[in-house]
DNA sequence: AGTTGTCAAGCTAGT
DNA sequence: ACTAGCTTGACAACT
């Protein structure tokens, strides 16, 4: 089991999601912002291996635009030995390696161009890992979509545009049941038609669900991931005391936190911490499972 | 230097 | 038909 937090360290000094306005692009720019974040990503990457946080994501900003069509420059490579190297260090600490692009990407629209802008934006994505050189094991991962009036047509669609996919996007998908539309159960009969595999998000899970305690839902998205995949990714996360319902916590609720490690014992997963504070509650949790 | 509005992209639910 | 909200950080323009 591996502990890890989305994108962002929040003491460390720099950033690796630094962007900038469209109307800003300039090739210049975008090897500035682009040198800036790999740098930053690296330090992030040597302060996780310092404490032990081996699983990380990388933010969908790391290449700002790399899928609009104003970005012509030849990023994958001018920037090579820079992935190749980040690649390297990944792999030999071991470290899990996520990534997860936007709202906006969305492969069971009904607007061709929503799809065709989507599969364009989970390209890069994919390139990223690759020119890491990393295995199946590092996951993009996504939600099922929208409803667009018609849940079973909408599923149908996710899975024809699936089968449709270029490999090196299938071998790194991955789907993660939201709060409001596609529960764990969704989810499921949308793997069972295409293979995808499952992250298991718990706080969506509490949210929406058919029934299924933590574990039972676990048990089931564990079944989606084979060997090559890894051990399954997860997302945690709590709600905000006194906000709006799905609202994600400030801190870890560690005593919520230990709670959900001893109901899911015996299962062996990853779990990304989708907390405001990042690496402080990351740092908790490790100590925490630890102990 | 600090504050506030805005940002490439979409969908849903409520009016 | 239209818009706020989702959920969110950081850029960029403004005090």
């Amino acid at each position: 089991m591996k502990i890890g937090y989305p994108c962002i360290n929040r003491g460390i000094g720099c950033t690796a999601n630094s962007t900038f306005r469209l109307a800003n692009y300039s090739p210049d720019n975008l090897v500035n912002k682009v040198t800036n974040n790999l740098a930053c990503l690296k330090k992030i990457l040597e302060y996780n291996v310092d404490n032990n946080l081996l699983f990380f994501r990388i933010s969908s900003d790391l290449i700002p635009f790399a899928s609009h069509p104003i970005c012509e420059f030849k990023w994958q490579d001018y920037f090579k030995e820079h992935f190749s190297e980040l690649g390297s260090f990944i792999k030999k600490n071991n470290i899990r390696i996520s990534m997860h692009p936007d709202q906006f990407v969305l492969i069971n629209s009904p607007k061709e161009e929503v799809v065709k802008k989507s599969i364009a934006d989970l390209t890069w994505h994919c390139e990223v890992l690759d020119l890491m050189g990393l295995d199946d094991s590092a996951k993009v991962q996504i939600h099922v979509g929208g409803i667009y009036g018609d849940k079973e047509s909408a599923i149908n669609r996710f899975v024809r545009n699936y089968k449709k996919l270029p490999q090196p996007i299938k071998r790194r998908l991955a789907i993660e049941n939201d709060e409001r539309l596609y529960s764990v159960k969704d989810c499921l009969s949308v793997s069972e038609m295409t293979k995808v595999p499952i992250i298991f998000d718990s706080f969506h899970h509490s949210c929406l669900n058919d029934g299924q305690t933590m574990r039972e839902a676990l048990g089931l998205i564990q079944q989606t991931w084979n060997k090559h995949d890894g051990i399954p990714m997860t997302d945690y996360s709590s709600q905000q005391l006194n906000s709006k319902v799905g609202k994600h916590t400030e801190h870890i609720d560690i005593k919520d936190f230990r709670k959900y490690i001893k109901r899911t014992k015996g299962i062996d997963f990853d779990i990304m911490l989708e907390i405001k504070d990042k690496e402080k509650s990351a740092l908790k949790a490790i100590k925490a499972i630890s102990a």
